[in-house]
DNA sequence: TCGTTATATCCTTCTAGTCGTATATACTAC
DNA sequence: GTAGTATATACGACTAGAAGGATATAACGA
């Protein structure tokens, strides 16, 4: 893997944000799309990209597609991933997108229809 | 200072390199072409584009311009730099890049006319 | 002043990546 | 089979950035 590849991934605010979710556990695009509030077409590109480079992986899961970070990922990217929560008051989208991701996995608990099952076990 | 625009910074093989060597002291453009083995323009349109965001600063002592990282830079680009090193045999050319930068300081000591004060002094 | 060295910029071509619309595919339920 | 939901891809327009050649600028020494 080359690093120029690794940074490529991490240029994009994003990608970033995608990256930052999976960290905290997978997700599929329905969910991912609705906390970054973008459009469908957009968050699958991205999430296309990403998987080319192999800095996330997929997998199916009755109509949903669960994405996640690959392990091992990239010893240089998990340490990225980990300082985007560090300054909270100047990027606060990323601490923003987690609270976003715990309701979404909250409501799950309510309608277990809603979500692929690697999903809903990641949220304990 | 946006995290896209740092990582815009270093996803270029020749801008890491560019990176990992002032983060060792100061050089002037022709050594860092040098080192680099590129073209004039190329090794110069870099140093600009770097200059623009503010990863790198320079000033003029006599006939060259002196690029240095600036102080302080951020945090994370000087971690990501820190790791440039950890492994040599999959990227062979950060510590290559500096035994260069190395050679050339050494071959100051020789002449001083073929370097400017500011970079000579970083090599002790 | 002129010549030389170091560096920056202009101009054009080229490529990678973005974005949006529309459409295709995969799976499920009926 | 059809309909519906989730996801991916194809296509075209657009933009940022890369590359290279030529040229401009800045500083120095004679």
């Amino acid at each position: 893997m080359e690093l120029d590849k690794l940074y490529k991934c991490l240029c994009d605010l994003q990608r970033l944000r995608i990256l930052n979710l999976l960290k905290h556990g997978p997700l599929c695009v329905c969910h991912l799309q609705e906390i970054l509030d973008e459009t469908q077409v957009k968050t699958s590109k991205q999430l296309q990209y990403m998987k080319k480079l192999g800095f996330v992986s997929a997998s199916r899961e009755g109509i949903w597609m669960v994405y996640s970070l690959p392990a091992p990922s990239h010893p240089l990217l998990l340490a990225n991933l980990s300082c985007l929560l560090d300054n909270t008051e100047e990027y606060p989208c990323f601490a923003e997108d987690l609270k976003k991701r715990s309701a979404i996995l909250q409501r799950f608990a309510d309608n277990r229809a809603e979500c692929p099952q690697v999903v809903y076990q990641s949220s304990g």
